[in-house]
DNA sequence: CAGTGGTCTAGACCACCCC
DNA sequence: GGGTGGTCTAGACCACTGC
């Protein structure tokens, strides 16, 4: 009863870290030495850092190992601050990577949520986004070229909200969010360096113009350790 | 490489699951059952199972066995509509239960947040709500008495929106909300029914008045499958 | 009391990362 | 090539649920 030994070296790491005795992305021992220390198999070390995994303590990189996580970044969808700005902000250093970007044409459903006839040609970008270094989330956008023609040809690392104003004099405004909390698609955790099927936090976004016609359609796939989502509504 | 036993156990019950073969709310065989079935031990067969549960797939109870998880309710707090509202709406029976009722004097956090002194006596209520009977998050939540004073003689497992506006002709507005996907903490998942340290969504919000007094500050705790958070944001 | 999931042992082999 | 985590076997005992 007072065993749980799973639960005892839960409780140890979490002191470790909430102490600063291991700090933010430092690495913890192997699951083999840890094992020794305390004389457990790994099958309970294993449980113990999944549960410390659960909590946003710890996170892993597929066959490298287990890491302290950073705090989270805090993200407020309805401030409509660029990726780049809110976590400079915080005190981090964002990056941004383009993974894919193509015309494709559009499916049932992002057609139907554009307004926009089946096959009409839409911007497919797919990028990957960093904190400190650490890939934090991927997103694939569908953008609606027919609102803003040429975009294809500028640098699509860049911060969208930034071209956005700067090249169209236009910026977000109204948008339809949705968060679910559950595990990543292969896609999402192939491209992160996870280990498959591990919790995370989806977001998806349609971003409207100022006369309501859709802009942008956005699917995020974050760590869920990486991010607090915090939204101000003001009526 | 086509091993990953798991995998393939996990994809054998997502098509059962989605092919309605296994309805929601039925329950799975045992995981022993399973095991014979497929020539897999039990922590193949419980890997696959975790794997479902944070797919949102399955969920278990705490030694009674493993479920088909329902779909999630859309929950969108921005809409200001109560829970027995919005549940109603989308098809299901809610249904709400008091844990908890008691006076207490403001600790320092909610003291900060409401504005008050440390040690104003503010009503702590503490509930838990179901839908289709099932129990699908608990909350904590700190009301400032001073704005609405003879609260804590009425029904409280009723709906505090509708309560306000009766009696007190007021009604929600400006809120602050913050979301995280985190595991559930103990006093969560034991009044929930689910196995320590689950996946979960964390909600904290606080309601303000039409002058900007804080009304309420609340702490949910949902099971991560039971919700889908959706706002719609018009500025 | 029988059956369930929760916890744990003591191994094994493999895929992949880094040196 | 040595070390890491990822997957898996074949058992065991315990705590709790439901009859």
């Amino acid at each position: 009863m007072s065993l749980k030994h799973y639960r005892h070296l839960q409780e140890h790491f979490h002191s470790l870290i909430r102490n600063k005795v291991l700090e933010a992305g430092s690495k913890l021992p192997s699951e083999r030495e840890i094992g020794e220390q305390f004389k457990l198999t790994r099958v309970t070390v294993r449980q113990a850092l999944q549960s410390l995994e659960m909590e946003g303590m710890v996170y892993r990189q597929n066959r490298r190992g287990w890491f302290v996580s950073p705090p989270a970044v805090v993200y407020d969808p309805a401030a409509h601050l660029s990726f780049n700005i809110f976590v400079t902000e915080q005190g981090y250093t964002p990056h941004t990577e383009k993974l894919q970007q193509t015309l494709v044409a559009a499916d049932s459903e992002v057609a139907t949520k554009m307004n926009l006839a089946v096959g009409t040609p839409v911007l497919f970008l797919h990028r990957r986004r960093y904190i400190d270094n650490r890939p934090v989330l991927i997103e694939k956008m569908y953008i609606n070229t027919t609102l803003l023609p040429g975009i294809e040809e500028e640098d699509l690392t860049q911060s969208l909200s930034q071209l956005l104003a700067r090249k169209y004099q236009m910026s977000y405004r109204d948008m339809d969010l949705s968060f679910k909390a559950t595990s990543l698609p292969e896609e999402a955790t192939s491209a992160l360096g996870i280990t498959a099927g591990q919790s995370g936090l989806n977001i998806e976004r349609i971003n409207y113009t100022q006369d309501k016609q859709v802009l942008e359609i956005d699917y995020e796939y974050w760590r869920h350790d990486a991010v607090t989502i915090q939204i101000a509504i003001r009526d």
